[in-house]
DNA sequence: CTCATTTGTGTACGATCGTACACCGAAATC
DNA sequence: GATTTCGGTGTACGATCGTACACAAATGAG
């Protein structure tokens, strides 16, 4: 093993290369960010984003689509720790529901990238990466379901049950992001009415898994 | 007026450059459904596909963008007709919904082009696609809220509440329709659990929308 | 009939695209 | 320490892109 270098922490051959690889899945992340659909980009404009020549792209990946599944591994992560500050404690509020939209309104603004990347691609021009995303979001419900399972109020419900609810329930979710994501930073009311909308969406289906009978 | 020509019927110029300039937006559309998401269509591309030379793009639109929203419009008659479709006497079968998802499972499959269209352009690349296309929608929800108001079982519940509930229905609907698109046509398994699923989902919407209470 | 308008064509330019090949320097292996 | 491996660079090619300009043919107006 050679001499640590001072001045650059010793870094393997192996965690140069994951480095860059992130970098060039970042430079498509950013360049989506920008209003592009990922269809649309091409492994020049991606290499430059990333600071490297356009061949330095062949290193990594064969083509954009394949580039396309570690995005959606990147960014699944994304989604797994929203899950995971759900299962915090939940506060005695008033209404679960109206601070989960909250909350869930902040961290889809926190994480804009992630949250435009896989609301637009989930029905985009991509049948691999539709399919991958598709995938991760049926994961997500899945584990959510199990949590909603554990939980006083649908103990009574059958997991496949739970899973039809939370399918609808993240659904609605994603599908709100977007609009998010949209509004207008000078609009407080239009923002108000989404939300309260949102809101009342999540209660009624909540209310409909609650008068829901057997599975 | 001059002659009528027989085997050509006289069609007026802006007769012709209507059907171009419809060329022009089937040929977008067309090649959409292989795969493509709008952001990354080219100018050349879309004429080449309808058949003429690159420049004549410019005599119809000054860029893509404007073709985009031609097309959001063309799309949106083909979303009508569904719901002219529905306003017809439901007939009395077991279920109501059942027949309703198996009509619309069939209507999505019949117009398979506007409905990858709407379905990824909603959350895709381009935010003035995106806007139009949800206007579209919010009109198509509004309408149909009205037509749920004239039902008896639902006339006791105030219009802001139908259309929150028909915006629910909407965006279930539309999540669908890509996952009914993207079906292997081998896999007859597969397609029963996600019609059945669909089922229940809308099943536990007009659930909770009966247990709803004030608005 | 004449002439201006308008639709579609042909040609051309520079920019960017995907990709192939040779090459360099540093890390890994021996 | 010598040698191999490999991530990244530089250059180059043909194809395609958006767009500008001049032109042809046909239509509509006078």
């Amino acid at each position: 093993m050679p001499l640590a270098e001072e001045d650059q922490p010793h870094l393997s051959r192996q965690d140069r290369k994951d480095q860059t690889r992130r970098s060039l899945v970042q430079a498509a992340l950013k360049l989506m960010g920008e209003g592009r659909s990922f269809t649309s980009l091409g492994i020049r404009e991606i290499a430059r984003e990333a600071g490297m020549v356009p061949n330095g792209f062949y290193r990594h990946f064969r083509n954009t689509d394949e580039l396309g599944l570690s995005l959606v591994d990147e960014v699944t992560l994304t989604l797994r720790q929203l899950l995971r500050q759900a299962r915090q404690p939940g506060s005695a509020e008033t209404s679960v529901v109206r601070k989960s939209v909250r909350v869930y309104h902040q961290y889809v603004r926190d994480n804009r990238l992630p949250f435009l990347f896989i609301s637009s691609e989930r029905a985009g021009g991509s049948r691999i990466l539709r399919l991958a995303i598709r995938q991760e979001v049926s994961h997500f419900v899945d584990d959510m379901a199990r949590d909603m399972q554990a939980m006083p109020a649908y103990e009574a419900l059958p997991l496949p049950t739970l899973q039809m609810v939370c399918s609808l329930i993240v659904n609605t979710m994603l599908a709100a992001a977007p609009e998010i994501l949209d509004l207008p930073p000078d609009q407080p009311g239009q923002e108000q009415a989404m939300v309260q909308r949102f809101v009342q969406q999540l209660q009624l289906i909540l209310l409909g898994a609650a008068a829901w009978r057997a599975g």
